[in-house]
DNA sequence: CAGTATCCATGCCGATACTG
DNA sequence: CAGTATCGGCATGGATACTG
């Protein structure tokens, strides 16, 4: 970590990994980049209807680590879609809460979660039909 | 769109990665797990307005590699989001378009590129305040 | 043109141990 | 309780070469 580098970041070129603004995909790469991640979504969900502690989260998001948990609030925590609130008692006590912008997102989530719940059986289908026809293909380990 | 298989699939514990169905979380990872990738949603995106060719796909995406692009849309068509048509002419002619459920999705990236949109500035402000107050962390690299 | 096949780098993520 | 530190596996994805 080696914490002593007076060095500003200048943190150039951060939010644009493609190249061009015209094309309409640039958009949808930044947010799935934010909460297409293995737990960012689970963590908002979770926030959703109320605030929770750390300990909380972590009971309520099954299979978590601490060290993910950790990086998932963080992350969010900078990006301005969770709070993170430290109250200096012992034990320690903190607790994580949406912002604004965050609690914007779950409109978001509901809908996708709607799309997930309504084709997941056609999908299913479409699944097995393709492993019939192509019983020695195999594109999970490809 | 045609149900006619009497044999109700099981589809083994292939859908879910999450063990518990009562939780709202599960729907979603399952959407993210389909479209959270790099390439997905662009090759969605593309293909959105009409059928393209397998290079015109890579033309259109830029920085896709050849393996990456045909993982991606063997991925999509499996999942039934995607039709591939071959012609069996020489040279080889390929073509890729939306099935009606992958049409379906081109409304919620929409949405996500809108919420992008919407929310970029506000979002980059926060970053910029985090790395101010926290000069020495670095998330991005932990 | 439309792919396969192979090799390899990165980095996400999990497990574990330790701390204020 | 709420973290940090370290190590290591494994999947994702890029580069390159080859094929029908």
């Amino acid at each position: 970590m080696s914490p002593t580098h007076t060095e500003v970041t200048v943190a150039p070129a951060d939010l644009d990994p493609c190249g061009h603004e015209d094309h309409p995909d640039c958009g949808i790469r930044d947010v799935l980049d934010r909460i297409g991640d293995k737990w960012s979504v689970l963590v908002i969900v979770e926030l959703a209807s109320e605030p929770r502690r750390f300990r909380e989260l972590q009971r309520a998001i099954d299979g978590i680590s601490q060290r993910m948990l950790t990086l998932t609030v963080r992350r969010l925590e900078r990006d301005g879609l969770v709070l993170r609130t430290v109250y200096p008692t012992v034990p320690p006590k903190v607790d994580y809460r949406l912002t604004a912008t965050g609690a914007s997102l779950t409109h978001l989530v509901k809908t996708l979660a709607d799309w997930s719940v309504t084709h997941r059986p056609v999908i299913a289908e479409a699944r097995h039909q393709y492993d019939q026809a192509h019983p020695d293909l195999d594109i999970r380990s490809a």
